[in-house]
DNA sequence: GCCTTTCTCTACTTTATAAGTAGGGATAAT
DNA sequence: ATTATCCCTACTTATAAAGTAGAGAAAGGC
């Protein structure tokens, strides 16, 4: 399957804001989710570009979900910090046969990420 | 996804050795297959130490398939050369409630890469 | 026995990607 | 003004993937 820490760390930080009640501090998000401090800016800044998250500076700042975690899909997240894919290089010759493997393998994941909701997973 | 070139490699190796008549030399896998020559006895050494494949040396050498390319799942190839994944960090807390997530998908892929074989990817 | 062809093996180098860090700048509240 | 927070670019380090090198061993033909 093969998953970043990136991603985990991004989903983490997502589900961690969809079982807040308002909004919540990098630091918090950090500390709870045993992110790097450093990193964790680094990736909600990347998640607030993307418009996922919104965020505000300054005493009393933070960062929210940018929409009920009801409507966003692990795969909104995913496709975020994942990036797209890098342009598959010439694929061996063989590789041929195997592309409907892939394919449908991608489906599959495509269906089952962009299906579940945060709010799937928030245990409140 | 996520998938390397060396498995790729070892795949179409594989798929050629299915599609051939008799062995093949490593030259010929590598050239039909469009893999670096060194790169490829690497990919057939780890093959053959795995007990997928044999071979046999000297003038008239050359690799063939241990078992019949029906009895071969892609799964067999894949986990030879994707090696057992590693210890997984210990995971970022909010990973817990992901963890039935990634269950699924590699359950679903298991199922899939286990079913299917050589023999079904060879157009003959 | 010698020569050629092929696989066998260990170890190395190079390249790419992920993971994480640093240092300062901007904004909002008090 | 001061402080707490996010914002931004760029850098460094760690890890893994990709690919290479060089010498050794078996098999066959002569």
């Amino acid at each position: 399957m093969r998953i970043s820490a990136r991603t985990q760390y991004a989903l983490g930080a997502m589900l961690a804001l969809a079982a807040a009640d308002g909004p919540l501090h990098a630091e918090q998000i950090a500390v709870s989710q045993d992110i790097p401090r450093r990193f964790c800016d680094n990736i909600l800044l990347q998640l607030r570009r993307a418009g996922l998250i919104q965020s505000q500076r300054g005493p009393d700042g933070g960062y929210w979900l940018a929409r009920p975690a009801a409507e966003i899909a692990l795969a909104d997240v995913i496709r975020v910090t994942e990036g797209m894919e890098p342009v598959s290089r010439p694929l061996p010759k063989a590789a041929a046969p195997l592309a409907g493997i892939w394919a449908e393998l991608r489906a599959h994941q495509d269906r089952l990420l962009g299906e579940t909701t945060l709010a799937d997973l928030v245990t409140h």
